[in-house]
DNA sequence: TACGGGTTGACACTATGCATATCAACCCCT
DNA sequence: AGGGGTTGATATGCATAGTGTCAACCCGTA
């Protein structure tokens, strides 16, 4: 937990990533001390006292983690990273922290690695490094999953229609000779996103 | 099996089946003396003897499933009016028969239905009648079981995500200027069905 | 009218999938 | 060197899907 930001720094640009609606900041996450509590209410099993664990549990998000937050507010991190790969890495997490951003388990975000549901991007030291465009991603699966009853395999191929779908969408916008009948395509495929309760939006 | 044929008539006109790919007649399923043997085969549990089970109780508990219970998505396949009972029904079968012609068990039909994935019709006698597109939509249902893995609630918004997309394109077919255009909308349809491994024909 | 085959709805049972928990091994930074 | 954190693998608890079984009912037939 201690120089990860730095670490990440060798490769990538911590900017200012944006406001993540609907989830607080990570300075704000690290005053739980629950680890990963799933929102959905489990049978709440009498096992309370988490002082079984032989590694004790996360001492409470060392200073290092709330400056990687604060490092969140400014628009730009700085000009500390001497190579000019400043492409648009803005907001960078580790697992432990992404996991903490979205509520989840760590194992399950790399289940749905292992699954190819999702593709983060790795460190040198193979560490996962998880963008907002990975937790949006992620937050459409929980969606599929928690909301609408998915399982995975379901959740893959509604992945993968949405994809085709957009790509059909360009090829058809392409394709067709009045403005008119591109913007009604590009209303009738949002049209058909919002009836299918998927909250797409690109 | 002895008389469901002419009860049968008494409503609907059980004209000549058309040949179902891959399956034999009902004359020929007839003869198998295995009831519901699915195909994949069970680990076969040496559960022998019938449980002694007191059967007393219908205690005020009508579960009545869980959230798939809506849409019965087709629409309407056959006119159940017994007006004009002679249109195109061809081929409908009671649940046995659509069991052994589907190799499926029964209660599998029933659950399909109750959460509204099918909507069979049904005779005076509330006997469910499966007609042709009925099995061919269970043959749907049970390939994105099967093959792709899907759970059922899965199954149900692929179902409805294919009737929308029907609809979609029949709105944009009829709202294109060209024929080209027309033609093109159709072609990317198809494709992108195809292109999801639905089996959709129609 | 009584019988018998078949269906219907409800519940029990079993296997599987998903999320979670835990472990040893490894990496990187202090 | 040590510690915090990750990684992959494995084990556990719960929900779901398919199946089996039952009593009650329907309908055609003897």
């Amino acid at each position: 937990m201690v120089g990860y930001s730095r670490l990440c720094d060798a490769q990538y640009t911590l900017g200012g990533q944006k406001e993540i609606p609907g989830y607080a900041g990570i300075a704000e996450l690290a005053e739980s001390n629950q680890m990963y509590d799933r929102r959905k209410p489990r049978v709440d099993s009498p096992q309370t006292g988490p002082s079984r664990r032989p590694r004790q549990q996360t001492p409470p998000l060392p200073p290092e983690d709330s400056a990687l937050a604060q490092s969140a507010g400014q628009p730009e991190s700085g000009p500390q990273d001497p190579s000019e790969e400043v492409i648009q890495l803005e907001g960078v997490y580790i697992i432990s922290v992404a996991a903490r951003i979205l509520d989840m388990h760590p194992q399950t975000l790399r289940k749905y690695e292992r699954l190819g549901l999702i593709n983060p991007g790795r460190t040198i030291g193979m560490l996962r490094l998880y963008s907002p465009e990975d937790l949006q991603r992620v937050r459409l699966i929980r969606h599929l999953v928690d909301r609408m009853g998915l399982n995975l395999a379901g959740v893959e191929h509604t992945l993968g229609m949405v994809e085709a779908l957009l790509a059909m969408k360009s090829r058809l916008v392409a394709s067709s000779e009045s403005r008119t009948m591109a913007d009604r395509i590009e209303q009738e495929v949002s049209r058909l996103f919002r009836d299918m309760g998927l909250p797409v939006d690109e």
